[in-house]
DNA sequence: TTTTGAAATGGACACGTGTCCATTTTACTT
DNA sequence: AAGTAAAATGGACACGTGTCCATTTCAAAA
């Protein structure tokens, strides 16, 4: 493998020389520059980054781990951040959590052992892990919680304002009259960890509705668990009039329970959803929507997280809350009157 | 951050006996290994593969280029990848092409700075990276193509069988009747690369069918592009009864034209597409799909860069060819009679 | 006890870079 | 022409591991 000692003497000059002709190549003459420059291409010669990374302690990569990249929250995340951290000379090392702690924590382990310089995570729910992020956090990784941050972690975060979220979400189908409204979303009330969830219960009774025991049941977040919730709250002798899905993967699964009961949007129950995923513009009806400004969240994220690696600043930096936007395209009007 | 010294000094034995407690545990006496284990549990040791990689003159890493993370094929296979060579202990640095010759470029390059034991590339079309592609195969990268291959590259290769799953959608619409097949997808009769197009313009002869010149429009690999050209193939004065879309992104654009057009699916023209992407089944109708067998492919995939990377192959290893599946769910019927 | 071979452990070095400091060359002033 | 500071270039070393070879310890056979 040639090295930057090949460099150099290709072009007659010393490593440090030649090295310079990539770091900083200010210092050079424009002639030396010139020889350094025509050695590179000659040798197709690329610095290894993983001796650097041994000398300076760190290398040149950020770790990435979401919960599920194949939700298109995470792709479009991943891509974005992706591109960003490679526009700045960072690699971007993905890894998923599955919302599983303890394949978090073997993830967390590579990328220690990668010696990665900083850490964007979307945290598995618990706390279980908290202590070794830390660790990591001391012995020299940026760490930068996204979409959801652990209780009193003290990092840095960028993530969607869920409380103003949910509360337009709600306002919007108590104004078009709705008063039975259920949510899809993990309820779990002693260990609440879910904002969209705790927000839910928060603003149903400012707006003076109650929330029926019935709406209560803890739903997995995925797009099967939704399915079978749907199912079950069709079956109530007074059912919603409204369905609040927190997530575009629960959204998918509540659609198909909807329409396999032929239930029909808006006129028997109106729907809205977190995440305007492609499809939800596609189907009949086209779905209310509240989007997430994913790219410039991940956009953010990266910079924040570059900015702070660059500064070797390791403690928290900002944490930062994006809105979404609601768009109605047409499934959610105003209940029948009963 | 604590080395493998400080294992040793701690556990009151030499660095080398230190190694071999993670690499050849089988070397040691059961006290020494457990002398050592404990020493490493203390201080929360984590081998720095950085130093590791400059050592063996690659890193344990894989790298994965892709066309466009966001694309829920893409999506699948990065995770499917992701998750097997996790388990083999190996990182995955992802980076996308955009297919776009020079992106791809960029990324390969910091590829070759990161030193990556193997390389999973969806390349962009044209062959314009083949010789730098060539180079890092020379320097100890063993390189796998996926999806899509580049002419006479002679690298490994894991994809569909394009011919046949064209020739089963093309006989599939025939069967029903249909004579006026459009196919959406990437028309370049000077240099046709892409295996579907060449595959429709093989077959339609073969099932004696003609294209007419209006269907052999250029139409990029893009929601937009396809349409675009869904509303140009609408407007001539003998549309298609059939329309096959050669990828789940174009499908997408296609079916927003059509319905933006009152089209009916599948009474005024029947709709076929590649991609069993989850929208196709949640819309009015529910897609009549070929599906490619995603996770099979990334498995395969993942394990044959593994194995070379292990066994330090460079050179060619295996082409493999895996079939697609026609799923029927109502979008295709016989054309109306005329 | 001595011998012998295997099992277990230890030591030295190189990988290619970044960093720090030393040395040489250049341009400008007097 | 000599002096001076800045600009340009060079040299030495450490980062933590994997690899190769050397040395020590042990158990069994004689």
């Amino acid at each position: 493998m040639t090295s930057i000692l090949d460099v150099a003497k290709q072009a007659g000059v010393s490593a440090t020389t030649a090295k310079r002709a990539i770091h900083e190549p200010h210092l050079l003459t424009k002639t030396t520059l010139e020889r350094v420059q025509n050695a590179i291409t000659a040798l197709n010669y690329e610095p290894d980054r993983t001796a650097g990374a041994l000398r300076r302690g760190h290398s040149q990569t950020i770790g990435l781990m979401v919960g599920n990249i194949i939700e298109p929250f995470f792709a479009q995340l991943t891509r974005t951040i992706a591109k960003a951290t490679h526009a700045h000379g960072y690699a971007l090392i993905v890894a998923d959590n599955e919302y599983d702690t303890n394949i978090e924590l073997e993830n967390l382990r590579m990328f220690h052992g990668q010696r990665v310089s900083g850490l964007i995570i979307r945290s598995a729910f618990g706390a279980g892990n908290l202590e070794y992020l830390q660790r990591l956090q001391s012995q020299g990784t940026f760490i930068l919680e996204i979409d959801h941050f652990l209780p009193s972690s003290g990092f840095s975060h960028v993530m969607l304002d869920n409380y103003a979220g949910v509360e337009m979400g709600l306002r919007y189908l108590y104004d078009l009259g709705h008063r039975k409204i259920a949510s899809l979303t993990v309820f779990n009330p002693a260990t609440l960890q879910d904002e969209r969830a705790k927000a839910y219960n928060q603003i149903m009774p400012k707006l003076g509705l109650k929330i029926p025991k019935a709406y209560q049941r803890p739903t997995p977040l995925s797009e099967e668990g939704a399915y079978q919730r749907t199912r079950e709250l069709l079956r109530l002798t007074e059912p919603p009039t409204a369905l609040f899905s927190m997530t575009g993967n629960e959204a998918a699964g509540a659609f198909r329970a909807l329409k396999e009961a032929k239930i029909r949007i808006p006129e028997d129950i109106s729907f809205l959803t977190f995440d305007d995923y492609s499809w939800t513009s596609l189907v009949q009806p086209a779905l209310d929507v509240i989007a997430q400004p994913i790219e410039a969240m991940g956009l953010r994220a990266a910079e924040i997280v570059i900015n702070a690696v660059q500064r070797r600043e390791l403690g928290m930096v900002t944490q930062e809350r994006f809105q979404g936007r609601l768009i109605r395209r047409g499934s959610c009007v105003a209940p029948l009157p009963s």
